[in-house]
DNA sequence: TAGGCCATCTGGTCCT
DNA sequence: AGGACCAGATGGCCTA
C-alpha cells in the first residue's frame, strides 16, 4: 500500500511526496556532483540519511493514514464489484518504525542502483575508448557506442574471416549501419569522408555490405591513421572547434588523392572526431609536434588486430619489439596510460612503415 | 519549444 | 531477507 502511495503522487499530499523527498536530495547531489563527482553520492546518501532522521513526524502519520484511506477505498471497489480483492497475506499496518525501515530500505537499494549504474557508465566509457572515434569532447551516445562497436566488431570479423584489406568506404559503411546521422557524420569525419557519399553508395550496395559472403574489397593502406592534419584539423587560433584542432584528423585526399571537389570542407564542417586509428599502425607520413603527441589522444592496439592477418600488418605481430608494445597490459583503457607510454611505439611504428 | 540524452528513483521479479 | 537486474517514470540539461 504505501509502495502505491509513493508510485501515485496523487494520492500523497502536495509537500509529503516520498518522490519530493527524493528528488530534494537528488538535486542536491546533482550539484555536487558536478563539483565534487564521486564524493557527491557519498554525501547525498547521508543527506537522505538526514531527511529521514529530521522528516517531521506528522509525514509518516499521514502517510499512514493516506494508506487506511486506500484501504478503505479498495473495499468500496470489492463491494461494488469494480475491482476483484487482492490475494495474499493481509497487509500490516505500516508504524512509524516500519516507514522507517522502507525508506532505508529503498535508500539503500537506490545506493546500490546508482552505484550500479555508474559501473554500466564507466564500462561505457572504456568501450567508447575502444571504439573507433573515440573522442575526450564529444561522446558518443550510449546507444550509438552500444551500435558504433556491434559494427566495429563486425567489421573487424570480416577482416579476420576475409584475410583482406577492407576497401575505405565500405569500411566505414559498415561502421555507420544503423548509427544516427550525426554519429555518421563524426564517423566520416574521422576518416574525411563525405558521409552523404557513402551513404548514398550504401543505399544502393546494402546487399552487398551485409552478405554473407561479402568480403572487402583490397586496397592498400585502405584507411590509413595519417597524421597529415587536414585543413580542417589544423590546430591553432585559426581553428576554435575542440574536434577540429586535433592535429591528427586522417585525410581522404592524402590517402587516395584529391578525388573529387565534393570533399570539401563544406562536407566536412561537422564535429570532426580525431583519426579513426582503428589502425593506428598504419603509415605514418608525416612528422608531428610535441604539441601534436600531447593530443593524440587514441589508442592503436585495437588497428593491429584489424590487420594481424594481412600482408605487412601480420609482421607488428612478427616484430618482437612491436610485439612488446602490444602487450596485453597496453590495452587498457587511455585513462591507464600516460601520452608518453604510448609515444615511443607509435614512433617505432612509424619508422617500421617508412623502411 | 520539442526532442534527445541522461541520471535517478522506484517497484517488480528473480536468485541466493 | 536482501541483492541484482530490469523497465517505467520523472525531471534536468542541451541543442536545433
Amino acid at each position: 500500500m504505501l509502495t502505491r502511495l509513493f508510485s501515485d503522487p496523487t494520492l500523497i499530499p502536495e509537500g509529503q511526496k516520498y518522490a519530493a523527498w527524493a528528488d530534494d536530495s537528488e538535486s542536491d547531489e546533482d550539484k555536487m556532483r558536478e563539483e565534487r563527482n564521486s564524493e557527491s553520492c557519498e554525501a547525498a546518501d547521508s543527506q537522505a540519511e538526514d531527511s529521514v532522521s529530521v522528516a517531521p513526524d506528522n509525514e509518516e502519520v499521514e502517510t499512514g493514514m493516506e494508506e487506511e484511506e486506500q484501504e478503505e477505498e479498495e473495499e468500496v471497489d470489492e463491494e461494488n464489484g469494480a475491482r476483484p480483492r487482492k490475494r495474499g497475506p493481509k497487509r500490516r499496518k505500516m508504524t512509524k518504525a516500519r516507514v522507517e525501515r522502507f525508506k532505508l530500505r529503498r535508500q539503500k537499494a537506490n545506493t546500490r542502483e546508482r552505484n550500479r549504474m555508474h559501473d554500466l557508465n564507466s564500462a561505457l566509457d572504456n568501450l567508447r575508448k575502444v571504439v573507433p572515434c573515440y573522442s575526450k569532447t564529444q561522446k558518443l551516445s550510449k546507444i550509438e557506442t552500444l551500435r558504433l562497436a556491434k559494427n566495429y566488431i563486425w567489421a573487424l570479423s570480416e577482416i579476420l574471416r576475409s584475410g583482406k584489406r577492407p576497401d575505405l568506404v565500405f569500411y566505414v559503411q559498415t561502421l555507420c549501419k544503423g548509427l544516427s546521422q550525426p554519429t555518421t557524420n563524426l564517423v566520416a569525419g574521422c576518416l574525411q569522408l563525405n558521409s552523404r557519399n557513402f551513404l548514398t553508395e550504401q543505399s544502393q550496395d546494402t546487399g552487398r555490405l551485409h552478405a554473407p559472403n561479402s568480403s572487402f574489397a583490397m586496397h592498400p593502406y585502405s584507411y590509413q591513421c595519417a597524421r597529415l592534419p587536414s585543413p580542417q584539423c589544423q590546430p591553432g587560433p585559426a581553428s576554435t572547434h575542440p574536434l577540429r584542432s586535433h592535429p591528427y584528423c586522417s585525410t581522404y585526399e592524402h590517402l587516395y588523392g584529391n578525388t573529387s571537389p565534393e570533399y570539401t570542407s563544406s562536407e566536412l564542417e561537422g564535429p570532426l572526431s580525431p583519426s579513426l586509428c582503428t589502425n593506428g599502425a598504419y603509415p605514418l607520413k608525416a612528422e608531428s609536434s610535441p604539441d601534436q603527441d600531447k593530443n593524440y589522444h587514441y589508442t592503436m592496439h585495437y588497428s593491429a588486430v584489424a590487420g594481424s592477418r594481412s600482408q605487412g600488418h601480420g609482421l607488428l605481430f612478427n616484430n618482437p619489439a612491436l610485439r612488446a608494445g602490444f602487450h596485453p597490459d597496453n590495452l587498457l583503457p587511455y585513462d591507464s596510460h600516460g601520452h608518453h607510454d604510448r609515444t615511443p611505439v607509435y614512433e617505432e611504428l612509424n619508422a617500421f612503415f617508412h623502411n
